[in-house]
RNA sequence: GGCCCCAUGGUCUAACGGUUAGGAUGACACUCUUUCAAGGUGUAGGCAGGAGUUCGACUCUCCUUGGGGCUGCCA
């Protein structure tokens, strides 16, 4: 059959047992990517076959990042497409019918060994140092037989009863032909006591029912994709096409873990990253559109999105270059929506409340608009618009200047301030400029005690637009306040 | 340990047998400048190593080395 014909359908399928994880975004969004440019269906679907771990809340949270990051799926444990239901949790008839064919067809077995025999095994082996492989005690026990006994009571997982020396063999879409054989693996466990299903299990009978035409993942899962092929078989499934993704390593070149800062999508979210410039970033961690454009938004990345683009090598996560792109993105944005995005930042630091004059703060973000490379530095960096400012006197002296000189001039800066009739940083610099040239100074070793003076800190935003900003009044009081800590 | 995958500057990448190995980020320098940013210009830095194949290899093959993933009654 022409699987060029076929519909292409692809899915994410998080679990749903934390925060949306940025390898998971990723993944997410190379689906999305492909899907668009290809006018395929995207769909997310809800891996919650650990009732353990799954809880509603991480599936929430995962809905969340995906919306947050602007990709949305078209079909979804909230949106029907016909393929439902998209939990695996709700799925449970499915598995079971499947596993009941397998158990019929001789593919599959019950397996009645206890845990703990089993692990005593394992560990044997280890000490041994040797490899585990189940002993396959269960695999000959007639079906019928198994039965009774499951139906007597007795604990009974099931295992997929893999062909000996069978050579598996798949083309992978980003890395080429991956042949595996069939002894590397054990009779793994495909169902739990009771029939819930394993994931290898469960994703294979999903991606089937579901009509799932391209399976792209990440590369941890390529020894999966091997099982999951012989599960394919064991049901008589055709196979889709699958493809491995490249990981995402953190710094020490491991899987991305919590130690390496952000790792899960809400964390970037608070610490102050744009969505695009993320979603830009991540795209970029393992596919390039090859004519060295950069920036790109989502749409533009959906036409140039080719899967055959797609790295084979793992990418280590720069934070550097996310911040630099961030930055480029924040620099973009129009003052109003600005200020409406680090509004809370503020808030949160209890630099601003309801009752800040909204212009006001506009023009303070003029200022910090082409500093700041996450919304989470602006407080910090910027709290002196804000709040009352303390620094050591020793930040007001200058080379070669007794601190009575600085004083004097700081007290000239204030007359001088005082007869500027219009406040505005051109008109302050003028004047400031004036008395410069009149004291004979060179104007940094003027502005630098004033800077300190009004801001309290050497690294500022252009000192008269800060002046004006600040406001005539508090400009002063600051002065004055300088003056008085050179104690002369 | 076994199986599988990967390998271009510190990092993300371009190159699909013939290029002075390109871009970005980061670093450094210069410039602009009242400081810090932003911007502009420039510099340093790379094909992991070894055999082949070929007139010619970053590109193809093999080996070595290095890195990663998997090896659950998790996903």
């Amino acid at each position: 059959m022409s699987k060029a014909a076929k519909e292409v359908r692809v899915r994410i399928a998080p679990s749903p047992t934390g925060n949306l994880h940025i390898g998971n975004a990723r993944a997410g969004l190379f689906n999305y990517l492909f899907a668009r440019s290809v006018g395929g269906k995207f769909i997310l679907r809800v891996d919650d076959t650990d009732k353990e771990r799954s809880t509603l809340d991480a599936e929430d949270a995962i809905y969340k990042g995906f919306e947050w990051l602007g990709i949305d799926w078209d079909e979804g444990p909230n949106k029907d497409g016909g393929y439902g239901p998209y939990r695996q949790s709700e799925r449970s008839k499915l598995y079971a019918d499947a596993l009941n064919k397998m158990l019929e067809d001789g593919n599959a077995y019950y397996c009645f060994c206890s845990q703990d025999v089993l692990a005593e095994k394992r560990t044997d082996a280890e000490k041994a140092h040797e490899i585990y492989r189940y002993d396959e005690a269960c695999r000959d026990i007639p079906l019928d037989e198994a039965r009774k006994r499951v139906a007597a009571g007795e604990r009974a997982v099931v295992r997929l009863k893999i062909p000996r020396d069978l050579s598996i063999v798949f083309t992978d879409l980003v890395r080429g032909e991956i042949v595996v054989n069939s002894s590397a693996f054990d009779d793994f466990v495909i169902a739990k006591p009771g029939g819930d299903p394993l994931y290898n299990f469960a994703t294979v009978v999903d991606d089937h029912l579901m009509d799932i035409s391209h399976v792209l993942r990440g590369q941890d899962h390529l020894t999966n994709t091997s099982k999951q092929i012989l599960i394919y078989h064991a049901l008589g499934y055709d196979l889709p096409e699958f493809g491995h993704l490249p990981l995402i390593l953190d710094t020490k070149r491991k899987k991305l873990s919590k130690r390496a800062g952000a790792v899960y999508i809400g964390d970037f979210q608070e610490q102050g990253f744009l969505p695009e410039a993320v979603t830009n970033f991540i795209a970029l961690l393992g596919w390039a559109p090859g004519d060295n454009r950069e920036k790109m938004t989502l749409s533009e990345m959906v036409d140039a999105f080719k899967l055959e683009r797609v790295q084979k090598s793992d990418a280590i996560f720069d934070m550097e270059k996310l911040m630099w792109l961030n930055g480029v993105y924040i620099r973009e944005m129009d003052i109003p929506t600005l200020t409406s995005n680090l509004k809370p930042y503020l808030k949160n630091a209890g630099l601003v409340d309801d009752s800040t004059n909204e212009k006001w703060l506009e023009s303070v973000m003029v200022l910090e608009q082409e500093r700041i490379r996450m919304f989470s530095e602006a407080p910090e960096m910027f709290e002196f618009f804000f709040k009352d400012i303390e620094y050591s006197p020793k930040l007001l002296q200058v080379k070669q200047k007794e601190d009575s000189e600085i004083s004097k001039a700081l007290s000239r800066v204030k007359e001088t301030l005082n007869l500027v009739d219009e406040w505005k940083a051109s008109e302050i610099e003028n004047s400031c400029r004036a008395l410069v040239s009149e004291m004979g100074w060179k104007a940094g070793d003027l502005f630098m005690p004033i800077r300190i003076a009004v801001t309290g800190r050497k690294a500022t935003p252009p000192l008269f637009e800060t002046i004006e900003v600040l406001g005539r009044e508090l400009s002063l009081s600051r002065i004055d306040k300088a003056i008085g800590l050179l104690k002369v």
